[in-house]
DNA sequence: GGTTCATGCACCCCA
DNA sequence: GGGGTGCATGAACCG
């Protein structure tokens, strides 16, 4: 039998309605994750308990302790826990506790599941739905006194003040996640996983080696799952194709643990701590029953993956890191739950809130790296790990993006969305060559499942104070940002965070965000050639561009928030890419030729040659064009397009030598496209093309002059819409 | 020398 | 034959 127990209590349940209510301000979807959400702690208490300690830190860190002892040989009873207590401040649950006798003999501990699990806050994974019922679970009970999530004792944990969070600040509830999971299934699977093999010592799990040993001894006991065996495609593709793949909890944590037991050690799986509720909660979000808790557990440990990683990365930058808990603490500081900006807190997939109809969009195919939006924890980074900044402040207003109005329907195929994780936190890109993404993408869930949904209001989470503290923190942050800066009167308009989003001039050009990844912050190019002959307003505003026509490097300087005429301060739009638009963009192929990296960067990986559809705003005249975007094979390399652009060429009347600049609202997720017309004011503008090859050489190379030494010398940019400045 | 990208042009489809 | 599609070529650029 393979269950997963997760025991409810009454801790935070304002916070768990805030998820089940679906707040849709908040990123995390854990609600104290979303607080605090900063690590995930698998800590050793050395204790002998067999159950995950979930843990509130004080300051709402969320904190999941697993005991140790889920890797040990000999699984204790749960009901030893002294923690049980703590759930019975529960007076509405009468709830039992139950007594979970797990070893590392599976049948026990299997057996021993069966039988408590019927009083429990259980996430069966026998494929039993346990809809919650909602006096136990809270589901639909948002009184914090309620005690709904109180009435599963049995897995609670006693409250570790030792470690500085307590176990569970709102009802000292705490579970061993970890050893939920391993107690689920790996100790239910006919010991085929026998886990304390693997981590049956600290020492053994300090050597890396034996570690390895024991993790490879145990390899030949294994049913791998084949997807698994392909480790090179990365932890990212192992999730979505186990997901997809794997029927078995434990073998999901087993291959976890393969894949990752050179980079996590069970001292690092210690160390995670996860808040009952918020397990409770998450997998009753989750749909509840196996699958659920299933996908609970790849989220979790993919977490766990990635805030490791984080952590060691961050580790080799500091001097202290010898010291675990320094260490963590700086990973607290980058941790990927928290959002620092809370104007981005919402990180809602689209088929909640996206601009596009549900009937039109089509989740594209799984990405092989992507931003993943953790519907358990809100936010979730990918391997890359985009940083907290990155994360797309969803839809906090309502959808207002219309169908696209071409004619004809829009196309069934991938409906990308624009990325919004290409730039670290200090707004520069990653650097990671392309996104397969579709960043409401969950890649654990198979698309178009209704449990997508499900998992999507799992990005929502936290009450009012939950937010009301990250404001604090942020605040904070920003004052010590602040102070550490040599700020310049522009500061204050870069650092707005969590208040504002900068507003985009079609001119300006957009540095992501500010150190503390909140705010888009939109930065104008200012030419490295001598100033421009433009009006001053202009000369912070106009592109720098390479001979590609796309964005070169840009001064993090003068911030101009753009409030002129036509422009919608309330678009929070992220620069993506800008061409100056060449010829055989122009002319009748319908076609414009986009800058390489930048496509690459800014716009959804292509998998296949015919590309994706991109409905694209036109931001002068609202209407939305279906375009696409494809590529061609060229040489060993691609060329990018943006097909169907005749119309749009022709309604904005650009000309060569005009450019394009696409945005994405990183609200909606909808993509911009904004023509710029761009009128030479010491030459003659082409008004018909080159009459020879010869002649557009030459043009070409003018145009690329113009480019490279000194774009705005001579042009004064106009808008096609009422927003030309001379 | 490798990469990017503008565009020439071959090929195919269709009226 | 005209138009659309997509590949190939070569110039410009970059490291």
């Amino acid at each position: 039998m393979k269950s997963l127990h997760v025991a409810a209590n009454g801790g935070d349940l304002a916070e768990d309605c805030g998820i089940l209510a679906g707040d849709a301000d908040d990123t995390v979807l854990m609600d104290g994750m979303d607080e605090v959400g900063r690590e995930i702690w698998l800590d050793d208490h050395g204790g002998d308990h067999n159950h995950v300690h979930v843990h509130s830190h004080e300051d709402d860190d969320l904190i999941v302790h697993h005991d140790p002892s889920i890797f040990y040989g000999d699984l204790p009873t749960l009901p030893d826990f002294p923690c049980m207590s703590s759930s019975s401040s529960s007076s509405t649950s009468p709830a039992p506790v139950n007594a979970i006798v797990s070893s590392a003999s599976s049948s026990s501990a299997a057996s021993s599941s069966t039988s408590s699990a019927a009083s429990w806050a259980i996430l069966r994974s026998d494929g039993e739905d346990p809809t919650p019922n909602q006096n136990q679970y809270g589901s639909g009970n948002c009184d914090d006194s309620s005690g709904a999530l109180q009435s599963t004792a049995s897995m609670e944990i006693p409250l570790d003040n030792s470690q500085g969070f307590g176990c569970g600040e709102g009802g000292g509830d705490c579970i061993d996640m970890m050893e939920t999971f391993g107690y689920m299934d790996l100790l239910d699977s006919n010991e085929f996983f026998d886990t304390s093999a693997i981590f049956s010592q600290d020492d053994d799990t300090q050597n890396p080696n034996l570690m390895d040993q024991t993790l490879e001894r145990q390899q030949d006991q294994v049913i791998v799952v084949p997807m698994l065996e392909n480790n090179s495609g990365g932890d990212m593709q192992m999730m979505n194709s186990s997901l997809e793949q794997d029927d078995d909890l434990a073998t999901v944590f087993l291959e976890w643990l393969k894949n990752n037991k050179e980079t996590v050690s069970a001292e690092d799986l210690r160390k995670v701590k996860i808040k009952k509720a918020t397990i409770e909660s998450a997998a009753r979000r989750l749909g509840g029953g196996k699958e659920a808790m299933k996908q609970l557990l790849k989220l979790i440990l993919e977490w766990v993956q990635t805030n490791h990683l984080q952590r060691r990365r961050t580790t080799t930058t500091t001097t202290n890191n010898n010291n675990n808990n320094f260490s963590y603490q700086q990973s607290f500081q980058q941790d990927p739950f928290q959002n620092p900006n809370p104007n981005n807190n919402n990180l809602i997939p689209p088929s909640d809130q996206t601009c596009f109809s549900p009937s039109t969009w089509v989740p594209p195919p799984p990405p092989q790296q992507a931003f993943v939006s953790d519907p358990g924890f809100g936010y979730m980074p990918a391997p890359n790990y985009p940083p907290p900044g990155e994360f797309l402040p969803l839809l906090e207003s309502p959808p207002s993006w219309p169908p696209p109005p071409q004619s004809g329907p829009m196309p069934h195929q991938q409906f990308a969305m624009p990325p919004n994780t290409q730039y670290n936190q200090f707004g520069e890109p990653t650097g990671f060559t392309g996104y397969n993404m579709n960043p409401y993408q969950y890649p654990y869930v198979p698309a178009g499942q209704v449990r997508d949904q499900r998992l999507l209001r799992l990005c929502s989470s936290a009450t009012k104070e939950a937010r009301k503290k990250r404001m604090a923190r942020q605040r904070r942050f920003l004052s010590h940002h602040h102070r550490h800066n040599n700020n310049n009167n522009n500061q204050q308009n870069q650092t707005q965070i969590g208040e504002t989003c900068a507003t985009v001039a079609p001119q300006l050009n957009p540095v992501a965000t500010t150190a503390t990844g909140g705010t888009w912050m939109y930065w104008p190019n200012v030419p490295a050639a001598p100033p421009p002959q433009l009006p001053p307003a202009m000369e912070t505003q106009l592109p720098t561009m390479d001979r590609a026509g796309s964005v070169a490097a840009m001064p993090r300087q003068q911030v101009v928030p753009d409030r002129r005429q036509g422009w919608k301060p309330e678009k929070n739009l992220r620069f993506l890419l800008q061409k100056v638009l060449k010829q055989s963009d122009v002319g009748n192929l319908g076609r414009i030729v986009l800058p390489k990296k930048e496509a690459e960067t800014h716009l959804p990986e292509l998998e296949a040659r015919d590309g994706i559809s991109l409905a694209m705003e036109d931001i002068g005249t609202s209407r939305v064009w279906n375009m696409r975007y494809r590529f061609w094979p060229n040489n060993k390399s691609r060329m990018y397009l943006l097909e169907n652009t005749g119309d749009f060429v022709k309604t904005n009347g650009l000309q060569e030598g005009d450019f394009i600049v696409i945005y994405s609202d990183v609200k909606c997720g909808k993509y911009l496209i904004r023509g710029v017309k761009v009128r030479q004011t010491t030459g003659q503008k082409p008004e018909a093309p080159p009459s020879s090859a010869a002649a557009t050489k030459r043009q070409n190379k003018s145009q690329r002059n113009i480019n490279n030494n000194s774009p705005s010398a001579n042009v004064v940019v106009a808008s096609p819409t009422s927003e030309t400045v001379k």
